[in-house]
DNA sequence: GACCAGATATGCT
DNA sequence: GCATATCTGGTCT
């Protein structure tokens, strides 16, 4: 399994986010006493970058979205409706706010860790942006972490023989939602609104003529 | 499926 | 000072 290295990363969102799909996080938790990992394999994720308008970095740098105008291949973590993490992998050239926020994830290993710290069973641990934070441990503490290091770290890895990628609008946000950077590995069920959503979603679109 | 509360960091006025 | 937020979990229908 190769490591996604900053070239990889230092593309286009849309094409990042893409690229992402099926590659896997590897989160180390615990000291040397009881180390505890935990690996998992994206789904799904969601293309931001300084020109649209739903970007934290659409208004220009900040304190808070600095680590998106860093070096690709770092996290950019964020604090929202006062209680939820979400983690966004920075996707661009030092200097151009640009990421990919991560949606959902499919467990690997370290499936009874999830579950634990969740408190539930099943796709409802991982299908969901601040789901999958609280399930691997991801806070501020993470935040501009290089993902090529522990306790944290992105592998590349292809997509399944059979899978598909496929492109559709944008979920939770109420700006520039139409825009199709929302990508997805159709019919996995840890997609954060399920592949009936998604199927919905697209035929609507089609309907409009925007597909 | 629809609706709503939750609790706070952030940015805009 | 105030509105908003890349959301989740619980309740009600």
């Amino acid at each position: 399994m190769a490591r996604v290295f900053p070239q990889f990363l230092d593309q286009d969102a849309d094409v990042v986010a893409r690229s992402l799909l099926g590659c896997r996080i590897v989160r180390i938790l615990g000291d040397e006493g009881t180390i505890e990992r935990i690996v998992v394999r994206i789904v799904e994720t969601e293309a931001y970058d300084q020109f649209d308008p739903a970007s934290h970095t659409f208004h220009g740098r900040s304190e808070r979205n600095r680590a998106m105008f860093g070096p690709a291949g770092h996290a950019y973590i964020y604090f929202t409706y006062g209680m939820h993490y979400c983690l966004n992998i920075t996707a661009a050239a030092e200097g151009f706010g640009a990421g990919v926020l991560i949606r959902a994830v499919e467990p690997v290993e370290g499936v009874e860790i999830i579950e634990r710290r969740r408190g539930r069973t099943g796709v409802d641990c991982t299908n969901g942006p601040a789901k999958l934070c609280k399930a691997l441990d991801i806070d501020k503490a993470l935040y501009g972490h290089d993902l090529r290091l522990p306790p944290l770290m992105l592998e590349q890895s292809s997509l399944r023989p059979g899978e598909h990628v496929a492109a559709t609008a944008r979920i939770g946000i109420s700006k520039a939602a139409e825009l199709r950077r929302r990508f997805l590995i159709t019919d996995n069920p840890y997609l954060s609104h399920g592949p009936m959503w998604t199927e919905q979603c697209d035929s609507r679109r089609t309907q409009q003529g925007t597909a």
